[in-house]
Formats: C-alpha cells, sequence, structure tokens
DNA sequence: GTCATAAACTTGTATTACAACTTTGGTTGC
DNA sequence: GCAACCAAAGTTGTAATACAAGTTTATGAC
C-alpha cells in the first residue's frame, strides 16, 4: 500500500527538486541550459516561488549554476560539493583534521602509485611547471618580505598534487584531491595564525617534491609512494606541533579556541563558485540582536 | 572610481545565504533550531521569499533539516552530501565506477590497517555482530527461497565496513565510507539488474571476511589489509566482468559468476536524509512534454 | 497531575507586481 | 555588406500579501 497520501506531508517544493534532480542527472550534461522558471513550474505543476526553492536546492547541492538574467546551466561535478563537507566538517570538530591528513595520505601514495605505473607526458609536465612555481615561491618567500610568497607556495603545492592525481588517470582522485585542498590549508592558516614557515621547509619542501616527480617520471612506484608517505608524515608531525601547544588534549577538551580560528579563517570554503563567500563578514544585524536560542 | 556597487550583481538570497551558512557553522551546533523564517528574514533585512531561498540552498547542501511546521534544525554532518556528489558523478560518467572501486581499495587498506592497529573491544564486537548477520543472511540465501536475504547480507556487509572504519577512529574515513556505500550498490545493482548471487559466493565472502576480523582482532596488520586488499580486487574483477559484456562487445557473460567479494562491494547504509532522492523516478510530465532544449 | 482541546506559531504555496540583468533582434550608420 | 548600436523581449531577483497545513505551546477540564 505505497498509495496514501503521503504528499501532504512532503512538501511539493523537495518533491520538485528531487524529480528535477532525476531529470538533471538523467537526461541532461554538464553545460546545458534549463528551461525558464516559468517553463519549469508550469510543467511540474506548481508556482514560480516553489519551482525556484527546487532549483535553489539544486544550486546549492553544486548541481546547477544559477545567474540573473540567463537561465541556469547544468554544472560540471567538481570538489566543490566535497570541500564544502569538509570544511564543515572540519570546523564543527577540528580534530577531524587529523583524519583529514591520514586519508589524504592513503590517497596520495595511491595518487603517485598509479601516476609512476602510468604517467602521461602531459601530467609530468604540468606536475613540473607546479614545482617550478613552488621553487619560484621558496626562493621569494626565502630571500624576504614577500608576504604572497607563502600563499603562492601553497597554491602551487596544491597544483602539484592535483597534477599528480590527474596523471593518475582516476577521475575520483582528482575530485578528492580538488576538494581537499582549501580545508586542508584553511586548517592549516588556522592552526599557523601569523606564523610563518621557515625558507629552509619551503626548499626542503620543494627537494622532496621533485624526489617525487622523479620518481614517477621514471617509473619508480616504490620509490615514488615511500617518498610520498614520508611527505605526508612530515606534513602531519608538522601540522601535530603547531596544534598541540595551543590546545587539544590540554584537559579542557572545549576546543572552543580552535574553532573560533577555524571559523575566522575558513570563509572562502565555498570555492570558486560563490566567490563572495568572503566578502560578507558576520552579520552586524546577527552581532547587534541576542543570539540565536 | 572602483564604485562599491558589487552587491547589484550580487542576488542578495545568495549573499544571505553564505551569512548564514557562516553563522551555522561558525556558532551553532548540530541539533540546534534556527530562528523562524520570519526573524531570519527581518534579521537579514531581506523578504521571507528570499530568505526562504536562502534556507533552501543550506538545506540542498546538507547543512539543514527543514520541515514543515518545524523551525529549520542544524544537521549532522555525515557522508550523505558526499553519496549525492557520487551518485550524480557515476551518472554522469559511469566509469567512474572503477576509480572509485579503486578510491575505496586504498581506504578500505587504510582502514583495517588502522583498526588493527588500535582497535576498541566496541568495534571488534560491531564487527563480529555484522558479520553474524552476514553469516544468517548467507544460510538464508543459499538454503532456499528468500529474496530479502541478499539485501541483508549487504547490510550487514557494509555495517561491517564501517564497524571496521569506526574502529580505525578516523571519523572522515567513516563518513566517507557511508558515502560510497550507496552509489556502489546503486551501481551494482544498474550493472546486474535482476541477477542473483549465489550463496556459495556469500559463503566466500563470509571466510574472507572472517579472516579479515581475525587479523584485525589480533593485530596483524599486514594481514589484515592483505586481505582486505585481496578482497577489494576481486570485487573488482567481478563487476568488471560484469560490466564487460553489457556496456562492450558481445559475449553472452550473462551466466558470470559472481563471486564473494561482488557482494562485499555492494553495500549499503541507509543515509537518512536522501532517500526519496532515489525513490522518484523521472518527472512523468517531462516524459510526457518534449525534451528541454 | 494528566489529558484533551484550542490558540499561537511556523512552514508551505500561490498570486501579483515590479526591478535588474541578459539575450536577441532589428535598425542605423558607415 | 558589415559593424556598432539600441530597443524590445526574455529571464531571473525581490517584495508584499494571503491562506493552507503542519507543529508547538498554553489553557482548561477532569
Amino acid at each position: 500500500m505505497t498509495m496514501p497520501a503521503p504528499d501532504t506531508s512532503r512538501p511539493s517544493a523537495i518533491s520538485v527538486a528531487d524529480r528535477l534532480t532525476q531529470h538533471v542527472l538523467g537526461t541532461m550534461t554538464p553545460g546545458m541550459r534549463l528551461p525558464s522558471e516559468a517553463d519549469l513550474a508550469e510543467r511540474y505543476g506548481v508556482s514560480r516561488v516553489t519551482m525556484r526553492e527546487a532549483v535553489k536546492m539544486l544550486a546549492g547541492r553544486g548541481l546547477l549554476d544559477v545567474a540573473r538574467g540567463r537561465r541556469a546551466i547544468v554544472r560540471q561535478p567538481d570538489g566543490s560539493v566535497f570541500a564544502e563537507f569538509l570544511t564543515s566538517l572540519l570546523r564543527s570538530d577540528p580534530k577531524c583534521l587529523f583524519d583529514l591528513i591520514q586519508v589524504r595520505r592513503s590517497l596520495e601514495v595511491q595518487s603517485v602509485t598509479l601516476a609512476a605505473r602510468h604517467a602521461s607526458r602531459a601530467g609530468i609536465m604540468a606536475a613540473e611547471a607546479a614545482l617550478d612555481r613552488m621553487r619560484a615561491a621558496a626562493e621569494a618567500g626565502r630571500s624576504g618580505a614577500d608576504p604572497a610568497a607563502q600563499t603562492r607556495f601553497h597554491q602551487a603545492d596544491a597544483d602539484f598534487h592535483e597534477a599528480l592525481a590527474l596523471s593518475s588517470g582516476n577521475r575520483v582522485l582528482s575530485y578528492l584531491f580538488e576538494g581537499m585542498a582549501l580545508p586542508l590549508r584553511e586548517s592549516f592558516y588556522a592552526s599557523h595564525r601569523g606564523q610563518q614557515l621557515r625558507g629552509l621547509s619551503l626548499a626542503d619542501s620543494v627537494t622532496a617534491h621533485a624526489h617525487i616527480l622523479a620518481c614517477v617520471s621514471s617509473g619508480d612506484v616504490k620509490g615514488a609512494s615511500d617518498a610520498m608517505s614520508k611527505l605526508i608524515d612530515d606534513a602531519e608531525r608538522d601540522i601535530r606541533a603547531a596544534y598541540s601547544p595551543e590546545s587539544l588534549d590540554g584537559g579542557d577538551g572545549k576546543g572552543d579556541r580552535l574553532r573560533r580560528s577555524a571559523a575566522s579563517v575558513a570563509s572562502s570554503a565555498a570555492d570558486g563558485r560563490s566567490d563572495g563567500a568572503l566578502s560578507n563578514t558576520a552579520s552586524p544585524t546577527l552581532s547587534a540582536n541576542k543570539r540565536f536560542p
């Protein structure tokens, strides 16, 4: 008896969102444009308001790109959804950072292993280009006052690992790395707020990455995976060292300080799609009024 | 002049959604209830319609649980967002299934490795309980006509791997497994539509899982990881065999043997929130009308 | 004190109207 | 003929209002 009236308790906006999701996933491809809201509303037999809510749900899920004046277009899947999930997870429980690093090691090892087995010339060249950018940023950071050097370094670092993932030929791996890059970097900044990395460590990192790339190019699977494992281990140790004096198992156990620091930094989790996420700080209306219940 | 009027091109619903996201992630914890839409609309200085669209975006992203009559509550992060992403990815490119299996192997090995290193009594008992349910379902499936046995087996299988992930102490791993379970099972069923697993393969699967658990209990890290790696490898081979006659050229292949690990990959973990997303088939309205442009 | 009922509160949906932006088409000027 | 320009249509964004349908809370009877 599935016949009764479950639609009374099921808001039609949700139902329409599900049906639209099925349609988009089933019969449309990235880049295609949806019909107008008015059309969709008529087709699904709901008002434009309800239709807009359904479309907004899909947009929030990352399936659609909506903009004023233009009809919505189907988004290409990317790591941004995963990135947002990780960001919210790390905010609610900063200790998960180390869990994430563990997972990342596992995936990075998988990535270099596959890349060493069958890396294309293009992939290796992309990794080499990223490595060059890392080198340049490390130089700039060591020589003197270039506050943006560290950011450039991390960006190049992420590019390097994404190039490797691309070389692995595993698309899921690519999306995962793309999604992990930003949350990891934000957590990193949150732990080192204000702290500067030493130029030496950057140079060491460049050396380690170069070694990994050499192993990949020469097809040295074991060498590549071992080197990668060591690299991530070192990174974890650094981050753990930066965290431990701060709080964590210090005894209070609340972790509120970490939460605040994470919250202050991690506003750009929303990736490229919603670039304006950074511009808006906390609502003045909210801070002026009383807290939520 | 760089007139500061970029907010004209930025829909306030998006802006409000971002600000609300920051507030939820920054100052609220799962289970808390948001103010009413009217309150929020007033606080953010927008109409209720706009506020509702913002809330719907957060709901689509999995941050909020909305229901009629009740104020929205903050959701606990779980694997459902990841699951939806994988589902959309696998639909747009089914070949990614093998990429996903590769990733899964990596994570499963990581999971058993950590579990073997420091598994709690409770975690091992949970895995044992799941193994018992697997055994019971395999018996029921072998003895005769119990169509639900296979489903129960897959559920128990998924529970086993999730128990292992839980024993690993790595929350990210748990979420990832939770998110992978449903898409993998969906893809599995899509490739074997109607096909039944043999009772023998279920028994083999039970044996393999029992061996893994024994290694974990005794702290045999290498044994556990090797056994797990083999289990996933077999699963991949089975699924690949089941796919090739179907999507690729000829070969009868209808009687393909689906051995133990095929069953182990098809895991499930009732993700709760999005159960309706799968249940709804294509829109009747749409299929009745003309296709989208 | 417990239970039932009613009132208040809250979300869901529709309708209408208009503002702001994008695309498209034609028109003009060269 | 071709390019630039401009107007009109198309489309999304926002608001105000009204009511339906569910949930929570307060009230009152027992």
